[in-house]
DNA sequence: AAATGTTATGCAATCGAATACAATAAAATA
DNA sequence: TATTTTATTGTATTCGATTGCATAACATTT
């Protein structure tokens, strides 16, 4: 049976008051076993539920806590998501997730249930709003940024370095004797594709491969898009012998181009991806990417966050977790089958 | 600027009462310009944010209605989602988003935010928790079933007819001149494994073929299993030439294992899988599948649980939207490649 | 036995916004 | 002008749980 009750009224039925009722429920210690078990009785017969809003609204906590996605159909997040959501309910919080769709007003609007205090902290896996609003933010309430970041920006982040990241895939297209490399980037707008775009070109300049200008385009976050740009790139006078693509889902649609116009991945064009999704080696050719440690970027970020919320100041503001080039068929680097 | 103030602040600074600036925000129409003015002014120069969970407490509203997904990590969700999301904020409610990570035991949980009035109402996109206890918690809180349904429960649903959609693909198969088709199923426990292994079954009986029990395989929903169940189906003395699968991830795997076991789908094996991810479009072969209106089954699910919240009583309680099977190369019925 | 300490419980205030009702001023009507 | 109606604003209560403080009951020490 459901009904609604109110502490009162297991109160009036157990014979005690509400005080003991609630010390019950929050601090049963402070409570003698006679009473302690009555009102337990009580409770349990009549499975009361307490108001949740009522104790947030005395206690001003929410125990929830506000994480927002760039785009919830990259399925990137999911377990990003799954870190961030078992560290939080180890803890006792729960999570709300706010879905942006790639709108930085979105995104904007999500931030005021902090001010609302609708939620006791926050996890932004996308960074792309206003930088000032962003940091005035965060100097009133914890939060923590995922993934995403903002340079200069002193706000605690976890994230892998993705220059380097994005240098050591463009390298292990060097060390299999490409030169013509081309990149296909995200959109500027994010600070992701600007990270990776730098990794590229140093990893190009650091071995004397000129950067042709048409060998890099910038592509919407999309496995369409990329199929477009990648189609460009194939029908330059001289088309590059490998592509590294931003990420994973981009770089199915690059293989689709090659594969469309009648080109071999990766005899004719190599190519590198990013993220290491589940369908990457899956897809065939399965596909050489770079493997973020997608669980543990959220489990720590939750872990900073609920730092923060306790009152602690973090010493450490930046983590920066390890990447791993994961070598697949994509590249050319080996022929193996990848069995799952 | 970012201060914590509260409404009597605002009232002070603007020289009127609480009941006035709490009037300007919920009926201006019954505040006289000029006052209504002066406290905007004050509001907006302080940036003033009502406390949510105070208002929440008072009006015994939440503005919040929550959805359970049974996996997170299924692409297929996340287009209900963003229906349900879209309806819910026209309306002015916010979302928030549960994993049960396929477990009926966290399902149920979560559905206890709604006895202590966390949110107004759920939705919920899995029913594998105990009948008689979600019967229960319908029957005092508002919620509807999107996508999974409990047969002969009496809570409003919205989702297509699995069993003649699986009768659909399987004829499919048949149409084509297959008799030795397979199927893999999805775990016995989800009603949506039961119902399309039905559709699979009147396909073939009313087709007078006699079906192989071999040929009837249960996996897991993921790649992975279902790549062992298509290995198993392809050790039978007598191979199945076709087979349906219960969605688009594991007729991937079927796939890959065809594939892997140095046959062709389709010509050695036709695959027919469910639910139309956009990785059914682009992978090779691409993937013949039935189409669910996804983004619609949410919309719709949250414009019945906004009726109920709002007092109305459906007369219709169980909405059955049209799929369509979308005919592509995995099947062998066309080979027309179908490029983005 | 008196004084003191300990434990268990209750009383009553409190959190911030919404709102029923009262009060007042201004406008409309008789 | 007196009276009624309407518009605007304020006063004070309320929502349900938590918690500081007071008190009562009991145990321990001197």
């Amino acid at each position: 049976m459901v009904i609604k009750m109110k502490m009162s009224d297991v109160a009036k039925l157990a014979n005690v008051s509400t005080a003991t009722v609630s010390r019950v429920l929050s601090q049963p210690e402070k409570v003698s076993k006679d009473t302690r078990e009555k009102v337990m009785k009580v409770i349990k017969e009549f499975n009361y539920q307490p108001h949740m809003v009522a104790r947030q609204f005395r206690t001003k906590e929410t125990k929830t806590i506000l994480v927002v996605v760039p785009d919830i159909t990259d399925a990137f997040f999911s377990e990003v998501l799954r870190g961030i959501e078992h560290m939080a309910v180890r803890n006792g919080y729960q999570v709300i997730l706010g879905d942006a769709e790639n709108d930085p007003k979105r995104e904007k609007e999500y931030t005021n249930l902090l001010l609302q205090r609708q939620a006791d902290g926050m996890v932004l896996l996308t960074a792309r709003m206003d930088q000032q609003d962003l940091e005035n933010i965060s100097n009133h309430f914890p939060m923590v940024l995922a993934c995403e970041y903002i340079d200069g920006l002193d706000v605690p982040t976890v994230s892998i370095d993705n220059i380097s990241s994005a240098r050591k895939a463009t390298e292990h297209l060097i060390h299999l004797g490409h030169t013509k490399i081309a990149h296909i980037t995200g959109p500027m707008n994010v600070v992701l594709s600007r990270d990776r775009l730098k990794g590229y070109q140093q990893a190009m300049l650091s071995h004397d491969i000129t950067i042709n200008p048409a060998y890099i385009q910038e592509s919407e976050v999309s496995f369409e898009s990329s199929y477009d740009q990648m189609m460009k790139l194939l029908a330059l006078e001289t088309p590059p012998t490998a592509v590294f693509v931003f990420n994973d889902e981009m770089a199915i649609g690059a293989i689709k181009a090659v594969k469309d116009s009648g080109l071999n991945v990766p005899k004719d064009v190599a190519v590198v991806g990013f993220d290491n999704l589940k369908m990457s080696s899956i897809y065939e050719p399965n596909i050489t990417t770079i493997h973020q440690p997608k669980y543990e970027i959220g489990s720590k970020a939750m872990e900073l966050l609920l730092k923060l919320i306790n009152g602690e100041t973090l010493q450490k503001k930046r983590f920066v977790l390890n990447d791993k080039l994961v070598v697949r068929e994509s590249s050319g680097a080996n022929n193996k089958k990848v069995t799952p």
